[in-house]
RNA sequence: GCCCGGGUGGUGAAAUUGGUAGACACAAGGGAUUUAAAAUCCCUCGUCAGUAAUGACGUGCCGGUUCAAGUCCGGCCCCGGGCACCA
């Protein structure tokens, strides 16, 4: 460090503008953000979601991309190697609409809005590496994962099959879930069907075991997210079991169903099949009854949440089967709550131990039978209203009578294997991944068909296959497929057709955090750079990813492994997730119809609690509705843009209020007072640092002058303690508890403290002592470092004004000191009963009976033990002495 | 329906391992400074009673464990989110 005075600049006023720029542009200069490979230090690679480049940043990409930020910058200050990059997940459809509505094409659109946000975020003072910058849909990327798809082609993970997608009739065009309202196209107001294309898909159900059982190794991801992706993954463990058809139907001797509760099955009545059962498809052929039923059940959702609620329907289909133990006749159903794509597509029924099945028998008049009960407690569960769904011993059961449920389970499952009429297994809920979309703007999937529909993966030398860009946008069709030159192409010397499919967006969004760590012209990643950096060690994002995308990055990044590309299980090792950003939101209701209105467009009355009481449109004088504070978006008018609040407050101001208003997993409220509260906190700062660079110009006071710690008087003694017991907690909250809003709170005291320290200082004219100086110094400077990564921009100014001349990003924390942290007095709470009824400031060395004795003497103690007897005395020591009387 | 969160002043919130409920901030009210305003500084601020000291009550509801419960346990009520191709 130079020898260097204080700063004797003469008294400025804070001035974000000036002072953002400055910093901005001293940090390009030294290029402080750019990652480097130091194998000599302990890496730190921190990551946010990629934004889509939709045009301009909104608020929830301010908080998040705050919080990647503070872990950053804390983390460098450790002395850590750390990675911070940033691109784009640039396909998508939204690009697609924007094209047609603005005359241009997806590429252009994209790239544009690319680089607007970009200088947003600059704006915001994101320490991000700029040379890792990656862009989904440039061809540089998406090759990357065409090869990763060839490799998986080959080794046998990926497959073609047919799958049902939104067909409009009118446009002939495939369309995406959310293309489709209330059932028809969003272009056309055709009615939508759903038709059956061949489509690819990837076998994530290979590794279900392995993502399902390494989620233990997330110990540092929120536990929802864990909950979540494990009921997402869904395993379950039970039996197949055959049931045997009376008379043989379709070329079907059998209908195969699966059960977890293979120790019910004495208790089975009827089986039910899906609508979409081949049997099922078979019997509607000439039966009116049977095909309009199969009709109807097409239409039925099959969300968990309708399943659960609708209406069971049904239909007999005049077949039985033999049940394997009994051999009783059991007549088949068509049911509309059994679901194809699960199991076998075939259900045994046991009313009297499954809610749905219940609720089918009843409305059916098929029969129930109780097979399990609570022998133990003796009790007559009543399965006339209800469904007994708990596992206990079986009843009714033949041989199998009093078994436990899990003796039960096995006793009969091995009946079953050994007749050949069952097997035990294991079903997943989650299904392999669909990755073909009908859309333009993705990643072509690189495979080549001949005409007898065979398909190849395209050779790796002819990769990338290009998506061409300079295209006109009709709306309704994908240019490639429009264009059917594009689709012609070679393959091991014949003529072959292109597929003009493309990947769905998850693809190139479950690898992307790899490509940071490691891009390489020639190969997908390099393995010694990418698993210096990997796994990610602090992932932010919205908790909207919680499943699909954190499930296919998991898996690609298993996949990767098992390419030899990297050496980690998993790619992100600690998880947050941030919540929404919300403010007020106010609508004006017309015929039914609701429209939203920017606030600015309102006169709002508030009562003097400070509570919206009316709100009344500006133009036309019109009673609008408070609807709350509800998510910020477009649809509900009521976004507030961030350039707006950097332009009056600066970037400073907007990072520490979306860091200070809430924890970061809750929702933040949106108040415009209160982020003029944050503003207000910076100036006061900036105003105490200045003063005290003022007496430090004036004394000529020296950085390295040292006080005597020995000689401090109680006072100093106080700041010290306040100064370090605030190192103690920041350093936590941020590292540990990740409440960087607690973290500012303690600086906030902090300074409301030092503020009133130095007021006395200049009360009793002790500003030029140089130990006075020296230890505000100390205080100023270490609060400087502390509240760096959150407002990095005034910080550089105030560390500089401090009178330092080394870089504050690469700065040592400061080091709490423990002995600062030593009272020679406490405060004990004294409670009688364990109700407060005094204080006590004593030596910290007290004895424990002097203090039980002060205790209990105390005058306050005494009105309240009056004519009593005391029982008890509990004593904490430093803390607390509780008197027990009565 | 199932799963996961949550419920604390006028408001956003804090209380980390069971030990002072409401830190910090916003709003509100009062005052200082100012020709005035802005900015800044000081005071009050859970409810009720009291000039105050202080007391009673108070963390969605009912009950329990404990010397002591916002925190743990049992039951209930209410709110939010998720449950297969928006990104």
């Amino acid at each position: 460090m130079a020898n260097t005075e204080v700063n004797a600049t003469t008294s400025f006023e804070y001035n974000p503008k000036d002072i953002e720029a400055n910093a901005q542009a001293h940090w390009k200069n030294i290029d402080i953000f750019k990652a480097n490979q130091d194998e000599n230090k302990e890496k730190f690679y921190c990551l946010c979601m990629f934004p889509y480049p939709s045009g301009r940043l909104h608020m929830g990409h301010v908080r998040n991309y705050t919080i990647g930020d503070v872990v950053s910058r804390f983390q460098r200050m450790q002395g850590k190697s750390v990675l911070q990059p940033m691109g784009w997940d640039a396909f998508g459809l939204p690009a697609e609409n924007a094209a047609i509505d603005n005359n241009t094409a997806p590429a252009s659109w994209t790239l544009q809005n690319i680089d607007y946000m970009k200088t947003q975020l600059h704006a915001l003072g994101f320490g991000y590496d700029w040379t890792r910058e990656l862009t989904t849909c440039q061809p540089e990327y998406y090759r990357w994962e065409q090869w990763f798809f060839t490799r998986l082609f080959e080794k046998g993970l990926v497959y073609k099959k047919n799958a049902t997608v939104n067909w409009d009739p009118v446009d002939q065009t495939v369309l995406a879930n959310e293309q489709v309202i209330d059932g028809k196209g969003w272009r056309s107001g055709a009615q939508v069907e759903q038709k059956e294309i061949p489509q690819w898909f990837i076998k994530i159900t290979d590794y279900a075991d392995q993502l399902l059982s390494d989620l233990d190794q997330l110990d540092e991801w929120p536990t929802q997210v864990r909950v979540a992706q494990k009921n997402w993954i869904g395993r379950s463990e039970g039996v197949d079991i055959d049931f045997d058809l009376v008379n043989e139907t379709a070329g079907y001797q059998q209908i195969q169903v699966y059960t977890t509760r293979p120790d019910t099955l004495y208790g089975a009545t009827y089986l039910a099949i899906a609508a979409g059962h081949p049997i099922a498809q078979e019997l509607a052929n000439g039966n009116e009854a049977i095909s309009a039923f199969i009709e109807e059940c097409k239409n039925t959702k099959t969300s968990e949440a309708e399943m659960a609620t609708m209406e069971k329907k049904g239909l007999a289909t005049g077949l039985y089967a033999i049940h394997p133990l009994t051999q009783e006749k059991l007549p088949i159903w068509i049911a509309n709550f059994v679901l194809m794509g699960y199991g076998s597509g075939a259900v045994m029924s046991v009313p009297a131990h499954d809610q749905r099945d219940w609720e089918f028998a009843t409305k059916y008049k098929l029969p129930i039978v109780q097979v399990v009960a609570n022998k133990k407690e003796d009790e007559n569960h009543n399965i006339a209203d209800a469904a007994y769904t708990e596992k206990n011993d079986l009843i009714n059961s033949g041989e199998y009578s009093g078994l436990s449920y899990e003796d039960g389970f096995n006793a009969i499952a091995a009946k079953l294997e050994s007749i050949g009429k069952g097997k035990k297994s294991v079903n997943y809920r989650l299904r392999d991944w669909g990755v073909s979309r009908q859309r333009y703007w993705g990643a072509p999937i690189p495979i080549v068909n001949d005409d007898n529909g065979n398909s190849f993966a395209v050779d790796e030398q002819d990769l990338p296959v290009v998506l061409p860009t300079d295209v006109v946008m009709d709306g309704v069709t994908s240019p490639i497929k429009s264009d059917p030159e594009w689709a012609k192409t070679n393959h091991a010397g014949s003529a072959m057709t292109r597929e003009t499919d493309t990947f769905d967006t998850f693809m190139e969004s479950s690898w992307y955090y790899a490509r940071y760590a490691s891009a390489p012209k020639d190969a997908m990643l390099d393995p010694s750079e990418a698993n210096y950096w990997l796994p990610v060690d602090q992932y932010i994002g919205g908790i909207e990813h919680a499943i699909l995308h954190l499930l296919y990055a998991r898996f690609f990044h298993k996949l990767l492994r098992d390419e030899g590309l990297v050496e980690s299980d998993e790619p992100f090792k600690r998880l947050l997730c941030q919540g929404m950003v919300l403010s007020n939101a106010f609508y004006t209701e017309n015929d039914g119809k609701k429209t939203w209105h920017k606030p600015d467009d309102l006169t709002l009355e508030k009562d003097d609690k400070g509570r919206i009481i009316s709100a009344v449109l500006k133009s036309n004088q019109q009673v609008a509705q408070h609807a709350g504070m509800i998510k910020m978006s477009k649809s509900k008018n009521n976004g507030i843009d961030p350039q707006s609040v950097i332009d009056l407050y600066g970037a400073d101001t907007i990072r520490l209020y979306t860091m200070f208003a809430a924890p970061p997993e809750q929702d933040l409220e949106w108040t415009e007072s209160a982020v003029e509260g944050a503003n207000r906190f910076l100036r006061r700062f900036w105003r105490l640092v200045n003063e005290h660079s003022q007496h430090c110009a004036e004394a000529s006071f020296k950085v390295e002058y040292q006080y005597n710690v020995k000689s401090l008087s109680k006072a100093q003694k106080a700041l010290r303690f306040e100064l370090h017991g605030a190192i103690q907690k920041v350093t936590d909250d941020i590292l540990r508890r990740q409440t960087f809003n607690t973290a500012i709170a303690k600086m906030m005291e902090l300074l409301n403290f030092l503020q009133k320290y130095a007021q006395q200082l200049v009360k009793d004219e002790q500003q030029a002592d140089l130990d006075q100086l020296a230890l505000m110094q100390e205080a100023l400077s270490a609060m400087v470092k502390m509240l760096n990564p959150v407002t990095p921009h005034i910080c550089e100014a105030l560390h500089k004004m401090l009178g330092y001349q080394d870089e504050l990003q690469t700065s040592p924390w400061p080091v709490f000191d423990k002995s600062a942290l030593v009272e020679d007095e406490k405060l004990i709470i004294v409670q009688v009963n364990g109700k407060l009824r005094a204080k006590l400031t004593v030596s910290a060395d007290i004895d424990k009976n002097e203090l039980e004795r002060m205790a209990i003497e105390h005058e306050n103690v005494l009105s309240f033990t009056a004519g009593k007897q005391v029982r008890k005395v509990i004593v904490i020591p430093g803390k607390l002495v509780n008197i027990v009387a009565n």
